[in-house]
DNA sequence: TATACCGGTTTCCTAAAGTATACCGCTTTC
DNA sequence: GAAAGCGGTATACTTTAGGAAACCGGTATA
């Protein structure tokens, strides 16, 4: 990396391409991880405080059972969330928000903000 | 939003949810339009430079025309990225991010940072 | 004359994502 | 004793995303 970041004026394709390649890897990752319809909202439910199982589900418009659970788990593998069985009857389940997870609010809010104005530009022109 | 950000001490679930609904319309609307493989990673390549069609296909591995043709589309539609067609023959075809698409910089950073970090915490614990 | 590049399109296909609906045992409330 | 809430699972289905391969007319190159 001996260029400058912002003098692309005569950088060649091949070059160019190497920086984006740089670039698209961790992206890449980081959408393998995050991407579906559910994901990010679930973890920012969760943002809100710890729930359970149908609490999260009723905030989220659309969401059935079937997808939570499945995307609970997904989260709990990647450590961004994890589940707490309490013992009582019939057993109460609580699931929260991890310390790596709470590393995605940075992202998150970039995404909200540029969603809402994104939203305001979508309604000003209709 | 009569109660202070920080305090969710005693915040009833109806009360805490309708934060949680607040932040997630805004994050919906800015998935729908960047979901998928290939839409982020088609503007990162744009943000390198104005590119032709074949190039950004080379840039970004395991990308086919039929994606890339469909995506651009998508692009063009949501304003993020605009079409230049050239009149040499056969055609000069050149793709280029718009300044709406620029607007998108800073999420793509922090998902990238994120990225970047979650890269080298999967390849630290193998 | 054959090959390759350009900017795509077309067709066919599979795997994954997502939806709908019903159900389970257990418990509290009406 | 019926209904509803809990934390899910099971089954069946539709829809979408995405991939593989072939192909198009036009042009330049060897």
């Amino acid at each position: 990396m001996e260029l400058m970041e912002n003098d692309k004026r005569k950088l060649p394709a091949h070059i160019s391409g190497h920086e984006c390649t740089a670039r698209l890897l961790p992206v890449k990752d980081a959408l393998d991880i995050l991407s579906g319809k559910w994901k990010l909202q679930i973890i920012i439910s969760l943002t809100f405080g710890k729930k359970r199982f149908k609490q999260i589900q009723r905030e989220i418009p659309g969401l059935t059972p079937k997808m939570l659970s499945k995307e609970l788990k997904e989260l709990e593998i990647n450590e961004l969330a994890s589940r707490h069985v309490y013992d009582t009857s019939p057993v109460t389940v609580e699931y929260e928000i991890t310390p790596y997870g709470k590393t995605l609010k940075p992202l998150i809010e970039e995404l909200y903000k540029w969603g809402a104005k994104h939203r305001k530009r979508i309604i000003a022109r209709k």
